[in-house]
DNA sequence: ATCGGACTTCGTGAAATGTCGAACTCCCTT
DNA sequence: AAGGGAGTTCGACATTTCACGAAGTCCGAT
């Protein structure tokens, strides 16, 4: 399961226990869904059996985020102990097939970050726009197959929660098609990041699309899975 | 804004929040997406301005579910009293019109609905199937809208978070070509409703056709609108 | 410069959370 | 029928939350 997928699943999760009248009940059920008994879940959590049992039962009527934090997270963990057998099945009920070859992770973070510690932070070199933009988030796509597969509808999704966020195309062989694609779209990310191409050899045709819609881009040639494994880390 | 959608964006919110290791900092970002100032919120909730500045600045590093909760609530009452403008800009960009014209409404339980009490609720009559099986959600869609606009992938939206769920279609005429679809769909709802017909002409092969899915199916001739206010009322 | 309003920081007390462990209730198994 | 294991209920207590209001800090406008 992607990080991003993961993610995605948890926060419905803690957001339906968070909003729940009943936030025991809506706990219990997320971790019978998960098949994991009350003693399983307690030993993981290093707290005794009762515990589960009081918050499940109502006693503690407004559990406090880090602990619907942590239970969240340790359903996940021993999800995984297990061979991840809930997280298989909800991905593949969840999330269709399409994100799995478009998107490769998705993103919000919990403050806006400016453009360029965001563009440093994977390598990369400016090829237009300025520097002062704030983005709140990121989506990494697969050019080709986003372009290719895509319905208009389903390309809205590829916005996560934001449009505050910086669109990553991977494998671009000259960055036009995306920015064509953008154009064309009418919501406008307000910074555009071109991975696998030679700064140089970005289209000479990308910069006078990015400035229509006043797009900061830059290009960089990290790969996407250290370009992934960098962003997951930081404490964006 | 649609009562599920607006849900689901306060679900997404809470989530963030309670997920995040700053829930101070979540807070404090989607209030600013709310363009709602301090001050009003606290006027709101009926607190002292003070109280909203403690749980922003990461005084209370827990804060509790009935907060978190309370505070959504009031980010989504003061957008709508100001015209929904925050809602509006979201529901345009996170939903895509397709759901607007399929999806009616979508919603989760915190609990396991026994399947008859759920038809009881909207006066259904039983057309075939046990009332032994549990549903956690329900989807109202548009029947013909559904089938003739969704493609494949687009149609595993209507699963929600659950496939335990009841499937309510809408504007029927003899019920044939939903069971049609169901049975061509890789995941199965334990229960299907039939809107806006006569339990008497029911297409006859709907229950051959749920039989072979174990599926419950159920008509009502209650109007859609009715459907969806009473089941946003009740308590599950 | 100074005033005023909006926001933040911080001390404080009442209430609730977070956790434990002992005692109790249910099955399941032998 | 008896013995155990798993789960639940509950008293207890340290730690936090929650909310207030006084005092302090920042602006923006006069």
């Amino acid at each position: 399961m992607k990080p991003g997928q993961r993610q995605q699943l948890a926060e419905k999760i803690a957001g339906e226990i968070t909003l729940s009248d009943v936030p025991g009940k809506a706990l219990k059920k997320w971790r019978t869904s998960f098949s994991i008994s009350p003693g399983v879940l307690a030993d993981h959590l290093g707290v005794s059996p009762s515990v589960i049992s009081d918050y499940e039962s109502g006693r503690r009527k407004s559990p406090g985020t880090a602990v619907v934090g942590k239970i969240i997270d340790s359903l996940f963990a021993i999800d995984e102990e297990k061979g991840g057998i809930f997280a298989k099945k909800y991905s593949t009920m969840l999330f269709s097939d399409l994100d799995d070859e478009v998107i490769y992770d998705i993103h919000d973070f919990s403050d806006a970050v400016p453009v360029n510690d965001f563009a440093d932070a994977i390598n990369c070199s400016l090829i237009c726009g300025g520097s002062d933009h704030r983005i709140v988030g990121y989506t990494v796509v697969n050019s080709l197959n986003a372009i290719l597969t895509l319905s208009p509808n389903e390309f809205n999704r590829i916005y996560g929660w934001s449009t505050e966020r910086a669109l990553i195309f991977t494998e671009v062989s000259s960055g036009k098609s995306p920015m064509v694609a953008i154009r064309v779209t009418p919501f406008k990310p307000p910074c555009v990041i071109l991975q696998g191409i030679d700064p140089n050899l970005v289209h000479p045709l990308v910069p006078r699309l990015a400035e229509r819609d006043r797009i900061t881009v830059y290009s960089t040639e990290e790969s996407i899975e250290d370009i992934i494994t960098i962003l997951r880390r930081q404490a964006w």
